[in-house]
DNA sequence: CCCAATTTGTTCGTATGTATC
DNA sequence: AGATACATACGAACAAATTGG
């Protein structure tokens, strides 16, 4: 059952945008799930009674929103697809690329996400989960001697919340983590924060991630909870005066705000 | 300076996608913001010496993602666009379109992140912002008597929480917030929640939303962060409530699952 | 009110690329 | 290797919308 007619809408849409919106709500209506074939592009024009470029456009509107993805020759055509967290991850990066986000704003979300992680997790995790943890720890057992093993460290530690946000049963949090965890990274590359090694944060991020992954096991959520706590209020601390150094080096002598 | 040559990526792109990415890093790099003009599409046709539907697509593709919109006639264009909330929250959404969220999901968020927001916002409000939020709350003074009723309060309702939101200084638990609220909306009314009355929600939802005023006048940002716990808890106990009474009304007789 | 200029929007025909059989 | 089926790309023409005279 074709869509024989475009849905209205309050704004004026342009065709393609009308053609998408009309593809997607049959698509769901439909409950067409990833890896469904749509009608091919020839199908669609006669359908739609369009010509190939204003369906062209549609399709390229949902393959940007990552709703679908093409392939050519023969069992090819337009698939349903199910949107990565990669692609999700980008378009909402978007979003945020134009409301300047600081250090402060990302840390009071991880602060009381992350804690609420470690808690949910806690005496849910399999011995195998557990020591996969401990393995990515490994990576950073030693102080950083240079800025380019700080910034490995760097990357290694979010690899470790990342691991973590992994384990949760809830795609929410479980995104959430790694977006902020990502905004983050975005942030301190794009301002160059850690260009000088700070080995307060880092050695203390070990000894925090190593006590909390007792906690797990242990079951206790409690403690887990507040472990994460004190790292995440510990790294927010560091991660400010780091800040306030970069900014103090980069203002020429004399400036005044 | 036009970007001479497309960027290398791992995966294989399709041109538009390619000459998308180049818009996208060549807007970046020159750090073009919002309502700057693109050059017109012949002038990218010359640029990228490709043809019209090609460069088409493209700003189709950065239009789907909400990055850029463009208008006919003299003075017209593609102009660079902020992404608005609403784009990003329909974008986000179609990701977890896919993910199948539960009551408990997002309400696990919700339970941490509004009773942070009311605690950060407590002493922090005007009284012109803290009379607005009474205002909201006027629409539901009385008990709802029918159906229709009780879905306009829980829309009134979202609305506070979202008003709430639109308060903080940190656009990241801004979004957050409103984020979780439509999704949880978009659930409830997917999945026929609130179908009958349910006076105890919001009755003492009003109750909750009265005193929270009250502690964010006062400035009392750990009683303000305890009410809204506590009314999160409530809510999260009474929806699950409402979903098993559903459940078991559409479960026929003696199904077993 | 109409007309002209400008810019995006849409159509059609044709040709090319790519993967499957 | 060749045929087939599909998306991809090109080019030229025409349509629609907007602005200013």
């Amino acid at each position: 059952m074709p869509p024989a007619t475009i849905p209205e809408t309050t704004e004026r849409l342009s065709r393609p945008q009308q053609v998408a919106e009309a593809i997607k709500s049959w698509v769901m209506a439909n409950g067409w799930g990833p890896g469904h074939r749509l009608p091919s592009e020839l199908d669609l024009i006669a359908r739609f009674g369009m010509a190939k470029g204003t369906i062209r456009e549609a399709i390229r509107i949902l393959e940007a929103q990552g709703l679908v993805k093409s392939r050519t020759g023969p069992g090819g055509g337009v698939f349903v697809h199910q949107v990565s967290e990669e692609r999700a991850t980008a378009l909402l990066g978007n979003y945020f690329y134009f409301q300047h986000l600081t250090i402060d704003d990302i840390y009071q979300i991880r602060k009381v996400l992350e804690p609420e992680l470690a808690a949910s997790l806690a005496g849910r995790l399999s011995e195998p989960q557990l020591r996969a943890l401990e393995e990515v720890m490994t990576c950073y057992a030693e102080p950083a001697s240079s800025s380019e093993e700080e910034r490995e460290q760097h990357i290694a530690s979010l690899r470790f919340h990342a691991l973590l946000a992994e384990m949760s049963g809830n795609p929410l949090l479980r995104f959430l983590i790694r977006f902020t965890a990502n905004m983050l990274a975005d942030i301190t590359v794009s301002r160059r924060l850690y260009s000088q090694p700070n080995h307060e944060l880092w050695s203390t991020g070990l000894d925090y991630q190593a006590r909390l992954v007792a906690a797990l096991r242990a079951g206790d959520a409690v403690r887990a909870h507040a472990i994460l706590n004190e790292h995440m209020q510990n790294a927010h601390r560091l991660m400010r005066l780091q800040e306030t150094v970069l900014t103090q080096r980069f203002l020429p002598e004399g400036q005044i705000i």
